[in-house]
RNA sequence: GCGGGUGUGGCGAAAUUGGUAGACGCACCAGAUUUAGGUUCUGGCGGAGCAAUCCGUGGGGGUUCAAGUCCCUCCACCCGCACCA
């Protein structure tokens, strides 16, 4: 129990709140204000993580209203997804009454928060409601051309027979099964994202609420790189190897030209050679993500083929299959120079292949010494051994003369390559939105009437074996194709989770219309004017809601306006705990809460076991590392566990999470609480010269707070506010500027707190509640003091300091700085050297 | 492997963006109040030193009258890498 009772404050101020429908948002005459915290998915309890998100939202969202601001703040569910699943997999039960009884929990656990949220907008992802309005807006984009099937590389699982998250992918090994996971080839639906790249990449710099180390992530993601493409002639004649580089300038360099394992000439000498067909293989095994490839250990496969170099018809290069190679990026196969690149350089090593040193400095007479060396842009080089002659100096200029020099003979050309691939979005599961299309054998695939919408999932599935329940479910899967009316079969892909969270915002404008957007409604509340959340989405999720917006404006279901749909945004740190964890007599990781182990012997409680810590990771209910609010609400109340978490640590940091300090939040509120009864109570004379000094603290707090808020730095405005507590706690003035003050105080710190302001608000007779009252305006005059401490260094040491007028002329600061004992002394009789005055700031004197 | 970030007292951190390093808070120490514990209140608190003073923002180097802040380099940790959400 706390300090004070807040559990009758905060009940009474929630139901004020409610009673007032304060929260509900309107779209009237006031400039609107949206508010958005990334919604969270329903694991099954609110974490602490997601209490320092909805705070921060809240602080914004509950100021924002102080300004003058008609504001939506809504809150949903991200509520598909693969825990789901698992869970009904692990312990039976359906996903659908796992996810929304993990719903009721977390929604009766987030309440009492005192959250400005409006809770009549509420939705989840996978309400029928919502997804039948995705497969909506799905059937729209495929008119549009915006969507379309393709083969794409997935991991299989040949024990299972199924397909594997990366997540499920653990050191090249199914997670259940244990069985070595392949690549594995499927037809899957895509989003033409790619062909959004020049303008997702081009708008990047009108983002400028954005982080910016979120725009550089988003544009080296994008990874926009002009090369030259042109394809090696064959000495047998056959089909000539097309090769992208980004460093054109080493082909003098080239030693192998390699090939991804996927590539159609690797398939092709496959089918004539079981040799390559085993290293294709064997290149096959293991996860498909790109850190597993590139770390992977390097293989290669000498296909016995030579090319021929383009600037030299003499010299031929070997054909090697290497598994470092990505088919998915320029055209799956590249030249290899190994003097300067590592991966390259490795393969030589590894295989025995020449080395060719191609840049002299240009000082140097003989080649650099290379060791993968990339030439700095800032040192001057020469490409050397050049056919042609040609002499370049720098990185960038080389680039660009060697495509001209290829272009203007006519056997390459220069090209603008993305990174950014299209966005695969089928998923070979049940708990996911059902993409709305029909394979029929006659019409092949053909689009669901919109009259059917929505497909809903069938409720009768199992999960006791491995795979997508709706393909082992006839009656859901067998129909009538929408074009013909023969039988047909439903589409059993479901929808990547990342489709969900790309329109939700949008959604929030009108949650109910019967369209998937109401264009009225998006008109007036859209864009996000403030989007806040992890920083660990700093891509995919922004990324694929730029996209969404621009496939919604082009199919009519957004304005034109909502091309960027967050205006501003927030990436917050992560709370972080450690992981406690063993292994399995498979080796697989397993993992303890932290209450399951002891901390002093490094075992687990229940078997004893010695247990590996990873120190600090990102909170994950599967890692067992997450710390559960719900004891610091109950014992101290919302207020104390809201301004805990805006406390100390800057927003945008990850923090380490330690529940000391809880209990010291409490007894700052329950302070705060007894000076404001105090002050309520008491009867004091003015007192001017006090009363003055107050209030000038007053407006200097309004002033830090204010901006603190509005800068994301509520640990500075908490410690203003502290500041000024103990301010108004000692001064001697009298009781109207006292109260003054202690209401401004409230004021100050009431989105924080929101539910002890109101109680001290309406203790000093504040009219209304204090979550309608304007915001506090700090009055300039007041800021401004009219002399300065000026600290004195000698030698850029502090030494002394003075009190100055605050217009004093700089040669005024100089004589009286020069007077000043601790200067004598260092001066000894003589003269400085120099002496610099920063009018407010500092003078440093040289000697 | 690639891309992005972080590093300041015992701990969380602040520093007006190149100008007094450590505001504010936690923990701790001392004192007052209290039958006691808790609460509350007052004071102290980077390190060394009696002091003058010296050292100090992950390590090393540099620019500057002046560097936590800018540059080079190294180290450690965190996030992301396209099927975790």
């Amino acid at each position: 129990m706390g300090v004070y009772d807040h559990t009758e404050i905060e009940a009474k101020w929630a139901q004020a709140w409610d009673q007032a429908k304060v929260f509900e948002a309107h779209a009237d005459d006031r400039p609107k204000y949206y508010v958005l915290e990334m919604f969270p998915y329903p694991s099954g309890r609110i974490h602490i993580g997601h209490v320092r998100n909805y705070t921060m939202g809240d602080v914004i969202a509950r100021y924002k209203m102080s300004c003058g601001f008609s504001v939506l703040h809504p809150m949903g569910w991200d509520a598909f997804g693969m825990p789901a699943e698992n869970a009904a997999m692990a312990s039976g039960g359906h996903p659908k009454d796992w996810t929304y009884s993990n719903i009721d929990v977390m929604r009766s656990q987030m309440k009492p928060l005192g959250l400005s949220i409006d809770w009549s907008r509420e939705f989840a992802t996978c309400d029928p409601e919502y997804y039948g309005q995705q497969q909506a807006l799905f059937l729209d984009f495929l008119d549009a051309g915006l969507v379309y099937r393709k083969n794409a590389v997935v991991n299989w699982d040949p024990v299972d027979m199924t397909v594997l998250a990366n997540e499920q992918v653990i050191d090249g090994k199914g997670w259940r099964s244990g069985a070595d996971v392949e690549r594995r080839e499927l037809t899957q639906w895509f989003f033409r994202i790619s062909d959004f790249a020049d303008d997702l990449l081009d708008s990047l710099k009108d983002l400028d609420h954005w982080p910016e180390k979120v725009r550089l992530m988003q544009e080296n993601w994008i990874g926009k790189s002009r090369g030259l493409q042109f394809a090696f002639e064959r000495t047998d004649g056959g089909d000539p190897i097309a090769v992208y580089t980004t460093r054109p300038d080493t082909l003098m360099g080239a030693s192998f030209v390699g090939i991804s394992p996927g590539h159609p000439l690797a398939k092709e000498l496959a089918a004539a050679n079981p040799a390559v067909a085993a290293f294709i293989a064997d290149c096959a095994k293991g996860g498909t993500t790109a850190e597993a490839i590139e770390t992977a250990e390097k293989l290669g496969f000498d296909t016995g083929l030579k090319v021929k170099h383009p600037l030299d018809p003499a010299w031929e290069l070997p054909v090697w299959i290497a598994n470092f190679i990505l088919m998915d990026y320029g055209t799956g196969a590249i030249f290899a120079c190994p003097a300067h690149d590592q991966r390259d350089l490795d393969f030589c090593r590894k295989y025995r292949l020449p080395v060719i040193d191609t840049f002299f400095a240009l000082d140097a007479e003989t080649p650099v010494a290379l060791e993968a060396f990339v030439p700095p842009k800032t040192e001057k080089v020469r490409w050397i051994n050049h056919f042609a002659g040609l002499d370049i100096a720098t990185g960038d200029e080389a680039i660009v003369a060697s495509i001209d020099f290829a272009e203007a003979r006519g056997w390459g050309q220069g090209v603008e390559q993305y990174r950014l691939r299209d966005w695969g979005l089928s998923r070979q599961r049940y708990w996911g939105c059902p993409i709305p299309v029909v394979h029929c054998k006659t019409c092949g695939v053909v689009p669901e009437k919109k009259e059917n919408l929505p497909i809903r999932l069938p409720d009768d599935v199992s999960f006791d074996v491995p795979g997508n329940p709706l393909d082992r479910h006839p009656a859901w899967r067998d129909c009538a194709c929408p074009a013909c009316g023969q039988p047909a079969k439903r589409e059993t892909d479901t929808m990547d989770t990342f489709v969900d969270s790309s329109w939700y915002y949008a959604r929030f404008t009108a949650p109910r219309a019967e369209t998937p957007t109401d264009m009225q409604a998006a008109g007036y509340w859209m864009n996000v004017d403030q989007y806040i959340g992890g920083i660990e989405h700093a891509i995919l999720h922004l990324l694929y809601s730029r996209f969404f917006a621009r496939a919604m404006i082009q199919t009519g279901h957004l304005p034109e306006n909502a091309l960027e749909p967050f205006a501003a945004l927030f990436t917050q740190g992560m709370v972080t705990h450690a992981i406690y964890q063993t292994r399995d007599p498979q080796g697989r990781p397993v993992y303890h809460l932290p209450e399951e182990v002891n901390l002093e012997t490094q075992t687990v409680k229940a078997t004893g076991e010695r247990f590996e810590i990873i120190p600090s990771a990102k909170m994950s209910k599967s890692k067992k590392n997450v710390v559960d609010p719900m004891a610091i609400i109950e014992a101290y109340g919302a207020d104390t566990a809201r301004w805990f978490v805006l406390s100390d640590s800057p927003p945008e940091r990850d923090v380490e999470w330690t529940a000391s300090g809880a209990e010291a939040a409490n007894k700052h509120l329950g302070r705060v609480l007894r000076i404001a009864q105090d002050i309520a109570r008491a009867d004091r004379p003015d007192q001017p010269q006090a009363d003055e000094a107050l209030m000038r603290a007053l407006h200097k707090t309004i002033d830090a707070v204010t901006r603190g808020i509005e800068g994301f730095a509520f640990n500075s405005s908490v410690a203003q506010l502290y500041a000024f507590t103990n301010t108004l706690n000692k001064s001697d003035a009298g009781a109207t500027t006292r109260r003054r003050a202690m209401k401004t105080l409230a004021q100050l710190m009431s989105p924080m707190t929101p539910h002890l302001c109101e109680e001290i608000w309406a203790l000093l007779g504040g009219e209304g509640l204090i979550t309608q009252a304007p915001w506090p305006k700090a009055d300039a005059a007041l800021l401004v003091e009219d002399s300065v401490t000026l600290p004195i260094q000698i030698n850029g040491k502090r030494r002394s300091e003075i009190i100055v007028a605050k217009d004093l002329p700089k040669d005024e600061i100089e004589k009286i700085a020069l007077a000043e004992e601790a200067v004598q002394r260092a001066l000894a009789g003589g003269a400085p050297k120099k002496v610099i005055v920063v009018p407010g700031r500092i003078v440093n004197v040289v000697v």
